[in-house]
DNA sequence: AGCACGCCGACT
DNA sequence: GTCGGCGTGCTC
């Protein structure tokens, strides 16, 4: 094997092939699959990925690999077949498909140098720029000289030399670690010989020869209480050794989660449980559905499903959403597994995920629990997948590969002969449709743990509140239930929903509206620094005094912020302890935690927030949940529109009554009527099932058809419009008869960052053909992409309209 | 994506 | 004649 098959780190249409290099003998035998290597590719040097080894290529002109970046592969055979499949399935580059299974530490970094050949020939210039350095990066030069044909002339002329550097940028964290170095008699000897007033020097050597093992030096520094000053003339005599360990990056501190034991199952439970084991015993794979009503004591069934894959000698992927992989989350898998679970969010700094990730790849750990991109952890015994909250939009990435993770955990799942298990109060109407269908294996729990009984739904009709006079955001019912509980020394969680409902400022004269002037939607105001800030692009200005339309003086923000609740709150009810949850609050590492721990100590009583607190929080004396608006997300332009809310206040309402106190919730909305919110609070999904298909049925959308979101977007709206129409007659012309296209129309954010987006929709059932269609459209408008600056997104299976 | 090559107009 | 602008095409 002297050939490798390599992808290189060059997402382009182009490029998206595997390129041949020789092999050197140098690294004969000590390269594999799965590596990253450093090529010559054209007039540079780039990072590429080992697909294969061969012993032949067609291409006769081969060059060799310039060096290899790993030791060990940081891809699994399995891994490179998955990022194919996963390339062709989302119409993305290999290249992205790869480095979007990886930590992002081990996506190469590039550098540009010019090195000094020839001081003495250089033009002055130079010589400056230089100022006696060997190599200046390239940017350096660009900045203060910039005279590109001077440079040109100068390479001609080998003066000077372009080099490319290649870096991963990967660090391994060290401790320095401490051993004697000699032996014990030659230790008590040289004791004998120290200057009387060494006293400390003393102390370190009796502590090492009392313990006789290598000792970390902060630890051993603090055991004696001295500082390195001490150390330093031990180790210059070569009495002591120091080396340097490799660490990982502890982001949760070791034995801070008091170990738990499983808990025995209710009936129900067990019978939720024992088709998972069958399925781990024979190995066989199945796509499990579990649908437990909140608190029904889901987790507990991942739990003891994952102790057995252990038992067996299996790894466990647990997917858990962003938003979800709270401390109470990670505390209840550190609590069972403890040292055997690697965690996987955004939240941990890149350092840190990196060797959380390593502990997966040397199978150090046998769990990983994580969000979306936790499904590639690289184990090659996988024995479950389970994703909880399977409903999560935030399974679907929306960058590219666009991938869902569910589809990618299926996939694994059938890999490994391994079940994939997924959970949710409210599932997607997709996989509760396939669980009737058969397709999947549907688990339900319709019972909460303890006998504790779903909490009460109060609806309370805004419009009535209006007409009564009452103008504030609280209705006379949730501020009554408010409180009652203050008065008992029970606490509340309050849910707002921030989308759609975001702080916009109008003059309330003339009705004006500020938007951005590169994007087609309003600025939102942030109290803060008294700014208007863009959602889409970085566009900021300065909170104007008066209308810039009519010049009145009564512009004003609209929209319900948490902050603006919080304000509402503290007039409403003065006595009361509010702690408030949004991205503004919890921005700081250990913010979030530190919130929740304060609720749970009960210093305060009311807990204000957004989605993030609509999941997974479990907190025994909350016993009031207010809906603050519940009909927020029904007016998005967005089929998935009722299923989000009904998820989004099931969740909600299921944050009260956990435990032994009984529960209610007080949703606030302007449309009591309307199916979701209705069946929401009668917790009844199987009826919101039935009557949502029914819709989906008539207007042709999932589950019943698939869609393919098509989004042109360029700075000139007239060749956007020309271009989408375009697409749509290829569509209409290779695509079968029964395949409904919609469009050309303008996405429902017409214009971002100043380009104009259309877009077109396709319906189908079955288009075994559509991605190689898709695929030559792109082909077609390949020259536009390159030269013009023209942009077509291709979303299968889109999760966000707009 | 870079980068070189090459063609064409403007200038020493 | 030479310099530098950008369109075209290739990268094992």
């Amino acid at each position: 094997m002297n050939i490798a098959k390599v992808v290189v780190d060059v997402p382009a249409t182009q490029t998206n092939r595997v390129f041949d290099y020789k092999i050197p003998s140098k690294f004969q035998g000590s390269i594999h699959k799965g590596m990253r290597v450093i090529v010559p590719f054209g007039p540079r040097k780039i990072m590429g990925f080992v697909l294969d080894l061969v012993n032949e290529s067609e291409f006769d002109r081969l060059k060799e690999i310039s060096d290899l970046m790993d030791v060990t592969p940081v891809l699994t055979e399995e891994l490179l077949d998955l990022g194919e499949w996963l390339s062709e399935e989302t119409l993305s580059f290999y290249i992205s498909s790869f480095q979007a299974m990886l930590p992002q530490v081990l996506k190469a970094k590039y550098k540009k140098e010019l090195h000094c050949l020839s001081s003495d020939e250089i033009p002055v210039e130079f010589k400056t720029l230089f100022a006696g350095r060997d190599f200046i990066t390239y940017d350096e030069f660009v900045e203060r000289e910039g005279n590109h044909a001077k440079l040109q002339k100068a390479i001609r002329d080998g003066l000077i030399e372009v080099i490319y550097q290649v870096q991963s940028r990967e660090t391994i964290k060290k401790q320095s670690v401490i051993r004697l170095n000699k032996e014990a008699h030659l230790i008590e000897e040289a004791l004998e010989d120290l200057s009387k007033q060494a006293a400390k020097q003393r102390q370190l050597l009796h502590y090492l020869l009392e313990h006789s093992k290598p000792i970390n030096q902060k630890t051993l520094l603090k055991k004696v209480n001295t500082t390195r000053a001490s150390l330093k003339p031990l180790l210059d005599q070569g009495l002591l050794l120091e080396s340097f360990e490799e660490v990982y990056r502890e982001p949760y501190e070791k034995g801070k989660y008091p170990r738990t034991s499983p808990l025995p199952l209710t009936n129900q439970q067990e019978e939720a449980i024992q088709p998972i084991l069958n399925a781990l015993e024979n190995e066989e794979h199945h796509v499990f559905l579990l649908h437990g009503v909140t608190g029904s004591g889901k987790t507990e069934v991942y739990l003891q499903s994952i102790q057995e894959v252990i038992e067996k000698g299996q790894e466990a992927i647990v997917l858990v959403p962003e938003i979800a992989l709270t401390p109470q989350m990670v505390e209840r898998f550190k609590g069972r597994f403890g040292s055997e679970v690697a965690v996987l969010h955004s939240a941990l700094s890149a350092g840190e995920k990196y060797d959380e990730w390593r502990k997966i790849q040397r199978k150090q750990v046998k769990v990983v629990v994580g969000a979306r991109s936790a499904i590639f952890a690289p184990f090659e015994n996988v024995g479950i997948i389970i994703i909880d909250e399977e409903h999560e939009t935030s399974y679907k990435q929306e960058d590219h590969p666009r991938y869902h993770a569910r589809d990618v955990a299926i996939y694994r799942g059938e890999k490994h002969r391994c079940p994939v298990v997924l959970g949710s109060a409210t599932p997607t109407l997709e996989s509760f449709a396939r669980a009737k269908k058969g397709v999947y294996h549907l688990l339900s729990m319709g019972n909460r743990m303890n006998n504790a009984t779903m909490p009460t739904v109060d609806l309370v009709d805004m419009r009535e509140e209006l007409h009564k006079g009452n103008r504030t955001m609280f209705s006379i019912r949730l501020k009554e239930a408010m409180e009652e509980r203050l008065k008992k020394g029970e606490q509340i969680v309050l849910f707002l929903n921030r989308r759609g409902y975001s702080t916009f400022v109008m003059c309330r004269d003339c009705g004006y509206v500020i938007e951005c002037p590169h994007c087609d939607i309003a600025l939102t105001y942030h109290r803060k620094n008294e700014r208007l800030k863009c959602h889409y692009c970085a566009y900021e200005e300065k909170m104007p005094s008066m209308c810039p339309e009519c010049e009145s003086d009564t512009i004003r923000y609209f929209g319900t912020g948490t902050q603006k609740v919080e304000e509402a709150l503290a007039e409403l009810l003065p006595e009361a302890r509010v702690i408030r949850m949004d991205v503004d609050t919890t921005r700081r590492k250990g913010s979030h935690e530190r919130l929740l721990t304060q609720f749970a100590r009960k210093e305060a009583d009311i807990l204000l927030g957004t989605q993030m607190i609509a999941k997974g929080l479990d907190f025994g004396n909350v016993t009031l949940v207010g809906v603050l608006a519940a009909d927020s997300l029904l007016h998005l332009p967005d089929f998935r529109a009722s299923e989000k809310t009904f998820q989004l206040l099931t969740q909600v309402s299921g944050r009260a009554g956990r435990h032994a106190l009984p529960g209610e919730v007080v949703v606030q909305t302007y449309t009591p009527e309307h199916y979701s919110v209705q069946l929401a609070s009668q917790y009844d999904y199987e009826q919101f099932f039935s009557e949502e298909m029914k819709l989906r049925k008539s207007f042709q959308y999932p589950p019943y058809y698939f869609l393919t979101l098509i989004t042109v977007s360029h700075v000139n709206q007239v060749k956007v419009m020309e271009v989408t129409r375009t697409i749509v007659q290829l569509l209409q012309k290779h695509l079968s008869q029964q395949t409904r296209i919609l469009g050309p129309t303008p996405s429902p954010l017409t214009r971002v960052k100043d380009r104009y987006r259309f877009q077109c929709m396709v319906k189908y059932k079955n288009e075994p053909n559509q991605r190689k269609i898709i695929k030559k459209i792109l082909t077609y408008f390949e020259s536009d992409i390159q030269k013009n600056d023209l942009l077509i997104q291709v979303d299968l299976q889109p999760y966000q309209l707009m």
